[in-house]
RNA sequence: UCCACCAUAGCUCAGCGGUAGAGCAUUCGGCUGUUAACCGAAGGGUCGUAGGUUCGAAUCCUACUGGUGGAGCCA
């Protein structure tokens, strides 16, 4: 019976056939313990001497690290494995050897590590954030699914920059310039006044010289946008759905958190709601911290950040931010002119701003205002201003980071390891 | 772009003015429950590059290159 390891619990007692890899060897003069995996899970071959065939054994000696194999054996409990199972193998048939496999089971630098990126990604810890990844992935379209959301992918070649001040990848569409997305939100907007409640899950580049654990210059991005929702509608399924994905992953995602050793109790308190506090709150908050770096119209620096988050054992929304801080298209306050209805969320333990969101301006006038007083190109313009041209209304939508979200809740340091093959500031390889 | 630190064996590091070291990996030998297994042996190096100081530089100085951490910007 041929299978695969995530499956060998419909199997104990029998012999099953599974294609692996050798992760590690193990072995004395009668036995040798193969550590197997085949991308599906981890699983441990113990090799008896005198139970196989002498050839059998031989090749489980002489195997080395990394070479792919069948490998045939009976699947039993064992209470040693974390688990649950092993299997006592009876044949081993090599398909294809490795020699001098690069990352040994040894510590290694980054730098190395990225070099490798390619086979770094077959390590069992690297395995385990991929799977919470996918999890994250799979609970995002469940969520808007669920909730009458419509899927829609924006272009990722765009003709000009949404939020203009950020730098952005250049490129030739035949004769005339392109960039890369930095943001799906525009044409998000456009999407939701055709459908309702939308949302993107794509890529999106960023050619900022940023050097910071938080930081990708190619990141996935997930931007929901929603007709009829005011700023306060948005915040509720905000919390909702970053609690329902935490959720996800504490359900489905046991064995991996726990090969990450991940404190799964600080996870398991983040349900909604979520704290919140505004900016004005936060700028008293920061200065009764003892920060006196800091004025009202300030932005916040990563000090500032995680001095707020550290406060809450929760992800927490810092709202209304001074209308100068934030782009264009963010609708006023319905009672202050100096600031905007808006909120950014910031994930606890460091892990920095996970989304990033606002009420959108639907007013004709005022946003066609705003785009002149940012000196933005009203050519480039023309179609996001005719949807409030016809039958504008109130929306509102958020951006959140997977990258960031993935590590935060996998608990890794660095956004690179969240991300398959990360692009980094001196990293295009491989 | 700025600040700090780092660059020695395939990998992780020690050596910090007087002939280059360890652990892991590799090869060989030993070991019946290992968990980065263990024990013994062997092979493996123009000490990032280019200058300089010195009788003598991996070691001190300068520049460059590459990297790591952080800042700013942002998700």
């Amino acid at each position: 019976m041929k299978t695969t390891i995530a499956e060998v619990g419909k199997y104990v007692g029998q012999d099953v056939t599974i294609g692996a890899w050798i992760a590690n060897k193990r072995s004395s003069g009668k036995i040798a313990f193969l550590q197997l995996r085949d991308g599906t899970g981890f699983i441990q071959g113990v090799v008896v001497k005198n139970e196989v065939d002498e050839k059998v054994f031989e090749a489980a000696k002489s195997i080395t690290q990394e070479s792919s194999l069948y490998v045939t054996g009976e699947v039993r409990v064992d209470e040693r494995s974390p688990f649950g199972y092993e299997l006592g193998v009876k044949e081993i048939k090599v398909i294809s050897g490795s020699v001098d496999y690069p990352i040994t089971p040894k510590e290694h630098g980054t730098e190395f590590l990225m070099d490798h990126r390619h086979l770094w990604l077959r390590s069992k810890k690297q395995h385990a954030v991929m799977k919470i990844r996918n999890e994250i992935i799979r609970a995002t379209y469940e969520y808007f699914n669920n909730n009458g959301f419509v899927k829609v992918d924006p272009p990722i070649l765009t003709g000009s920059a949404p939020e203009g001040t950020t730098e952005l990848f250049h490129t030739k569409y035949f004769e005339e310039d392109a960039y890369l997305s930095q943001s799906g939100q525009l044409y998000m907007e456009a999407a939701a006044m055709a459908l309702g409640k939308v949302f993107s899950f794509g890529p999106t580049f960023r050619a900022e010289k940023s050097k910071t654990r938080r930081h990708l210059i190619e990141f996935w991005m997930i931007e929901p946008e929603m007709a009829f929702y005011e700023h306060e509608d948005s915040l509720k399924v905000q919390e909702e759905y970053v609690a329902f994905i935490v959720k996800s992953v504490l359900d489905n995602c046991k064995l991996e958190l726990g090969v990450l050793g991940r404190d799964t109790s600080k996870l398991e308190n983040i349900t909604a709601p979520f704290p919140r506090i505004s900016y004005d709150d936060a700028i008293q908050f920061l200065k009764d911290q003892g920060f006196t770096d800091i004025e009202w119209g300030d932005d916040f620096g990563s000090p500032h950040e995680t001095a707020i988050a550290e406060s809450y054992d929760k992800p927490v929304f810092i709202t209304n931010y001074p209308t100068a801080l934030k782009p264009f298209y963010m609708q006023p306050h319905p009672t202050r002119e100096d600031v905007v209805l808006c909120a950014d969320l910031i994930a606890p333990e460091g892990y920095g701003e996970i989304i990033g969101g606002s009420e959108r301006i639907h007013d004709y006038e005022l946003l066609k205002q705003r785009i002149q007083e940012h000196d933005l190109p009203e050519s480039a313009y023309k179609w996001y201003l005719e949807t409030r041209e016809f039958g504008s209304v109130p929306h509102s939508g958020f951006g959140l980071g997977l990258e960031r979200t993935v590590a935060w809740i996998s608990g890794v340091e660095h956004v690179r390891e969240s991300i398959p093959f990360p692009r980094l500031l001196n990293r295009l390889y491989p």
